[in-house]
DNA sequence: GGTAGTATTTCAAAAATATTGAAGGCCAAT
DNA sequence: ATTGGCCTTCAATATTTTTGAAATACTACC
């Protein structure tokens, strides 16, 4: 046989391995379990391998069924985008919108301009994440979301289309409990390899660990988004830079002290992103209405 | 219908438009003109948009089709790479690796590479070709090859894994017989604007055009290699930087000159370069192969 | 350790889908 | 106008997929 896979047979594999069986996976797809083993069995046929171990009872996955699993997810997904990108040619309306904001960014902002659209009632599915440095750029590479709020770092430009949205200002924070929070003077780097710091990880699977917070410290606290950053800081878990926005309301609330730091976190200027492809009137409308909203930042340019 | 595309549909879509007609393709396919009548309707009135304009006696591609046609295609490529990988895990061997040199590098190095390759006479299908500039990063990111030889400058690292081959070092030169040839110590940026720059363009397609030479010159030559700009050097159309050991060869032989420039040119590393999947045995071997080879650059590290 | 229950496969029959070839219409070039 | 090439339609045919019943094998539970 010429061309082994199908889509169809990466759907029955997808939803085998989803719904841990033939027999629950054939429920799922209106089928009976036999027609399961038929396709599975002529995809490993055309492919020249067993994509199941069937020594016992429940059919379980070799690692050559894992491969085709995992590659052959990303092919559907691009098969469902190739759908919803004709759908969008009809009416200009995207089908789906995937947004990320970058966990340095406040939420609301972004949500108030949701409300607008969804308020509009346009036949757009709009998805929110939330992404962590250098995440948001990979999501957007990776075609895992279409626009991204709040990318900041060296960026990938060039395959992107970007707009600032402002400046992120980083203050350093303590608990007022903590140590450092009654030291006299500027924090040295000394002091800070005293205590652990809190640092943000990057969001990405694929990069090796890349922190936001610099410094070395003698123990660092990762977590994966900001909200917990500041979890950790108010109970005193360690130190490190927050957003100014996110740290107004906490210091009014006595839950952190904003210190100076010997090592300061420079600014850096977020853009909102998107891909080169052509925009949906959804994406477009969106890029308008961000870039119009207040980010809570210091003003760009 | 749940879902409209087959790969066998987007296979008869694209032979359509590589043979030009129905017909042709029929032909090319082994099968009978109304077979993909057939194909094509279906596909048509499953996604619910016409991807032919059939006012006329050739059937032509509308946007639709156009849009159909062009992510189609990288669907068929994942796939067709989903079979390669199957293969790959049997052997090892990857069926196919794609290299890519920048085109800053000299070919005979490679070459040489690859004919030790060739001679052990492996099951692995070895296609190069040539990127500029940023090209190389984009072709690895693309999956539209497995290694670079030669990518430099600021490098998206993260999701590929790089090694150090060589720094690259770039001297400023003009043909014997061009104006500035003849001028007494070093060649000032006012001199520069009076004459034309030959530059190497990118290659990337998405990008915007992003340049190697960087100074401004009343009027700029792009050129999409390298030799093409040693050419246009030798012929005195211009001025610019070229590396080192493509220049030797023809200062020897009179065709150039090297002049020293008060804009210089910094030397950049450059590396090999490859993404973070599991490495076939094949690009395991380039690998090893590549980093032990002469490529007639300053010592790495 | 037997047994009921569940999971998968096998197989032949039935249903659905794809392919074929002949016929027809239409365009374009001679 | 005529001819030849291109695409579609249609009914017949071939192929592929689905089905349901029966067979087999494993698990877990008494």
């Amino acid at each position: 046989m010429a061309h082994a896979v199908t889509l169809e047979a990466l759907r029955v594999l997808e939803a085998i391995e989803q719904f841990g069986s033939f027999a629950a996976a054939a429920d799922a797809l209106y089928k009976v379990p036999s027609a399961l083993t038929y396709t599975m069995k002529k995809l490993e046929e055309d492919l020249g391998v067993s994509l199941f171990d069937r020594s016992r009872q429940r059919a379980v996955l070799t690692p050559a069924g894992r491969l085709v699993l995992d590659k052959g997810r990303t092919i559907l997904d691009a098969a469902a985008r190739l759908e919803d990108s004709v759908k969008q040619l009809e009416s200009g309306w995207e089908p789906k919108l995937r947004i990320a904001r970058d966990t340095a960014l406040p939420e609301l902002p972004l949500l108030t301009v949701v409300g607008a659209f969804l308020a509009q009632n346009r036949p757009v599915q709009i998805s929110l994440s939330e992404e962590a440095i250098a995440g948001a750029w990979d999501a957007l590479q990776d075609d895992r979301v279409d626009l991204v709020v709040g990318a900041s770092g060296d960026l990938p430009k060039g395959r992107f289309h970007t707009r600032p949205i402002g400046e992120l200002e980083f203050v350093f924070t303590v608990a007022p409990t903590h140590p450092l929070a009654l030291t006299e003077g500027p924090i040295t780097a000394a002091q800070l390899r005293e205590h652990p710091s809190i640092v943000v990880a990057d969001s990405t699977k694929i990069l090796p660990q890349r922190d936001s917070g610099l410094f070395e410290s003698r123990q660092v606290l990762r977590v994966d988004n900001m909200m917990s950053k500041v979890q950790a800081l108010c109970l005193g878990l360690g130190v490190g830079y927050l957003p100014r926005h996110f740290v107004d309301h906490e210091v009014m609330s006595g839950r952190l002290v904003i210190r100076e730091c010997e090592l300061p976190r420079q600014n850096h200027m977020s853009y909102i992103a998107w891909r080169k492809d052509d925009p949906g009137r959804g994406l477009s409308w969106f890029i308008e209405a961000l870039a119009a909203q207040d980010w809570q930042l210091l003003k760009a340019e």
